[in-house]
DNA sequence: AGGAAAATAGCACGACCGTTCGTATTTCCA
DNA sequence: TGGAAATACGAACGGTCGTGCTATTTTCCT
């Protein structure tokens, strides 16, 4: 299963099974991945079809053909950074158990995907601070993949309920929003701050996210 | 007492005292208040001389005199930000008694500022994104107001461990990493979400954390 | 009041932006 | 293999950007 009930056109970009692409296809697919890496730099304001042009060696209305708006190419970009982080955050995660040590590992790669791999940043938080107050098809794209992934976190949550490891009383939601503030804090700390400190934080405060959520000893 | 260790020039944009602004002065302030206002919706990236040259029925080369760069420009956003929060989170809160209700009273005013308060977003966050790969002293100027900002909350969270409110194993840079996290969650979930349940649940998170670090019921 | 100094306006520049259009090239299938 | 369709290019558009210049106006002090 995926991240399950996120929006439309999940299949539009994505590659048609074993047939070769098509030649378009590919290409399409490649400047993505490179304004996928220049977005995580600069934001998905800054990227400009022109540096994107650059990078991929192409015209720019060679690139700009492929996506018909600028709009359109954000979009393509936030669909394929969801894509990445399902791929690389939440399936791999459900190979743990179900309740905690599935939810452990959610977090740990949700740290590692926002701040420590390679210097470049988490467009879920860039981009939030970027269209907080901009409506529009981009806003809502991003926001949409925000909440699938927030919700499929929740999902864990309550699975962990379920099966014992937490606490039966515990809201998903305010432990989502807990979390999440690790996340948030740590992306802060060591991307913007430069502090190293902040990995051990998060775990730490993680580990005190657990303590209180978790069974109590005396059962 | 300032939040302190604040870098130099802090006098430099202030108001000469008693005696009446130059004409100057007092249209440079003006400016940087509706530039200010700007930056809080669009980002200091966002902030252009020729918008803001518009609002304030100014010329563009009017605007730019005052300033020499747009770089100096937004450091003068900057500063005037950190004025106000200094002015408006910390020193009301100096009011409450030293330990807890000063905590409390940081922290509420704080979400106020970062959240609540009229749409306008925060810049030290909305910054930290923009800025985060961007050396040069822009950056600089944004990461000494919060690491000032930062350090002055950690100083309130240690009067608390003196004055006995909190346990005195308590981490300082954790306890204020793990709140700084409740405040930047709050403004992805209020701002960007527009999720309004978000404000109940950074106050519980602090009352959690508050429960955590807190002195046992049994002494 | 007058004259130096400060403040503002006006204009132009080069650069980059997203986008359009007509044309050349390449790809793919019948 | 030929020819339609897909793909890419090049040039140009109107626009905005930050930033220099040179006047002109306003402010302030003697």
């Amino acid at each position: 299963m995926a991240l399950s009930e996120h929006p439309a056109k999940v299949a539009r970009d994505a590659p048609l099974d074993g047939r070769a692409l098509l030649k378009g296809r590919q290409t399409k697919a490649s400047i993505i991945e490179a304004a996928l890496g220049l977005a995580s730099h600069i934001g998905l304001e800054g990227l400009s079809i022109g540096a994107l042009a650059e990078v991929t060696q192409m015209s720019k209305s060679g690139v700009f053909a492929h996506f018909g708006s600028r709009e359109e190419l954000q979009i393509s970009v936030i669909r394929e950074y969801y894509r990445q982080f399902e791929a690389e955050v939440f399936y791999p995660a459900m190979q743990a158990r179900r309740g905690l040590p599935r939810l452990q590992a959610l977090f740990a790669n949700w740290m590692q995907r926002v701040a420590i791999e390679l210097q470049s940043g988490c467009i879920f938080i860039s981009g939030a601070v970027e269209f907080d107050d901009r409506p529009g098809p981009v806003r809502d794209a991003l926001a949409n993949s925000v909440q699938a992934w927030l919700s499929a976190f929740c999902r864990a949550v309550v699975q962990a309920k379920e099966v014992g490891d937490l606490r039966a009383d515990a809201d998903e939601r305010q432990v989502a929003f807990e979390i999440h503030g690790l996340i948030l804090s740590l992306h802060y700390e060591y991307r913007f701050l430069k502090n190293p400190g902040a990995v051990e934080r998060a775990n730490t405060g993680f580990n005190h996210l657990l303590a209180r959520y978790g069974q109590p000893a005396t059962l």
